[in-house]
RNA sequence: GUGGGCGUAGCUCAGGUGGUUAGAGCGCCAGGUUGUGGCCCUGGAGGUCGGGGGUUCAAGUCCCCUCGCUCACCCCA
């Protein structure tokens, strides 16, 4: 039923009930099990930042897209993503940090945007990032973590494949070519040939042609521009880079190791993907479904030369970020979402007012002992107990009425089997 | 911003060309044993038909406006 706007939750945000939160909770579940296994640690950091720490100067829709506002003279914003907060936290001690580091997070990002299937305006997130680890090793374990967890879930027969190029070699590439004179603006240029797969060639030879923009280079400069990004094979990528590419040396390093971990034949070489955010310097990619159906599922790359932007020390570091969302529409396309119980064990019923302190003591006992146990607060008739019981999916239930506390014990119900027996009450 | 679809019970939805007290399934509540669940049976509660205006003897149904949800595009994580 529609009700007044003010009474439901926000465009783009969700209500978790708490058959909804258990599917979510799953999910965090895994994120958290595979960050665990490959040796990372938990951080997290506040909602709300420095509007500052996230705007940029590069023209992404992400800094476009912010929650925020003016409050006793502070500017301050909800975070779009969770790179500049942790990059935030690292710049802080980074004297006192062992590199290199392995932090997760798992976090609720907001972004103001027009909603789609798999976008939101508010969504959770899984990072994970290694800090201060300049080689491929790096991304190696990163990319092995996201497989784990889709096969966790139940995509690891190659229904996502990850989409990987690096920044560095069109850097290179750009660098010995149209851009020797203005290094500058590549970060700009990044932004705008991200969109080549959404706008099209000629939007984005337009937009690099642009005056009035950051990159201003001639037609046909652009046009060697977005050529180079229809390379598919590293092969064609090396013949198009500088001779003694770094870049194309990391590349290979990187795909060795990849087969190392069992994963490289599902990542492909696609020197289309530079990514929408300003801040990334090498490896980039991106996971997609193999049917192509939905946005991006996770996506992330090298970004070393961040904590310097912000003023600290030069750690290099590389990460990506992993929405709810896609991953959910997914999941459900595969008919891979589980049917969660509540996981409740126990439920203890007092049968009369007289029982209830002795119900208690054998709820508070079952507590102590670890189990989930729900205690009856009304008056609840026994045959209401059993039934809720029984949709709850509880394991038995204990019946405590005068004849029982009379002898002493409870009445203990296994409901997959009906078998009831006395138990001793103390 | 553009275009499409949709808003009827808590949920999923039916309700040809406007016509008596608006329906189903599920869920919920009660009963079918006095202290015993699942299955089954019976009964019940629950609806400003998103909101406002208009046409009409009569509007859930037609017209206009409006709000909301949703999908695609635009744009972009």
């Amino acid at each position: 039923m529609a009700r007044p706007s003010d009474l439901q939750a926000p465009r783009g945000t969700r209500d978790f009930y708490p058959e909804d939160l258990r599917l979510r909770s799953w999910l965090f579940a895994h994120f958290r099990e595979v960050s665990r296994r490959f040796g990372f640690e938990e951080v997290d950091a506040p909602v709300v930042e420095h509007a500052e720490l996230f705007t940029r100067k590069a023209g992404e829709e992400i800094v476009e897209q912010l929650y925020h506002w003016e409050m006793h003279d502070r500017h301050l914003a909800l975070r779009p993503e969770m790179t500049p907060s942790i990059a935030r936290m690292v710049m802080a001690r980074a004297g006192a940090l062992r590199l290199p580091l392995r932090w997760f997070t798992v976090t609720q990002n907001w972004r103001y945007e027009r909603m789609t299937r798999g976008r939101k305006r508010e969504h959770f997130q899984w990072n994970m990032d290694v800090w201060g680890e300049p080689g491929v090793g790096a991304e190696a374990e990163l990319l092995a973590a996201i497989f784990a967890l889709l096969e966790r879930v139940g995509l690891g027969g190659g229904q996502v494949r990850i989409q990987l190029n690096s920044r560095a070699l069109l850097e290179e590439t750009l660098r010995a070519g149209v851009l020797r004179e203005r290094p500058e603006a590549f970060e700009p240029l990044c932004v705008i040939v991200d969109k080549l797969a959404k706008i099209g060639a000629d939007a984005v030879v337009e937009q690099l042609r642009d005056p009035a923009g950051a990159v201003r280079l001639s037609a046909d400069e652009a046009r060697d521009v977005v050529g180079l990004l229809g390379v598919t094979g590293l092969d064609d990528a090396a013949a198009a880079a500088p001779p003694g590419s770094h870049a194309v040396a990391e590349l290979r390093r990187l795909f060795e190791l990849l087969a190392a971990y069992g994963v490289a034949d599902r990542v492909d070489f696609d020197a289309s993907v530079v990514r929408g955010l300003a801040y990334y310097t090498g490896v980039v990619f991106e996971a997609y479904d193999a049917d192509r159906k939905l946005r991006a599922v996770c996506g992330g790359g090298r970004y070393d030369r961040l904590l310097e932007t912000l003023g600290g020390p030069r750690i290099p570091a590389v990460g990506f970020g992993f929405g709810d969302v896609v991953i959910a529409e997914l999941l459900a396309d595969h008919g891979l979402l589980p049917a969660l119980a509540r996981g409740l064990d126990d439920v203890v019923c007092a049968l009369g007012e007289a029982q209830r302190p002795a119900a208690i003591a054998l709820a508070q006992r079952l507590r102590a002992s670890g189990r989930s146990v729900e205690l009856v607060l009304g008056d609840t008739r026994p045959k209401r107990v059993l039934a809720d019981a029984d949709k709850a999916g509880a394991a038995r239930v204990w019946l405590l009425g005068p004849d029982e506390a009379a002898r002493g014990v409870v009445r203990v119900r296994e409901l997959a089997t009906g078998a009831e027996r006395d138990e001793a009450l103390s």
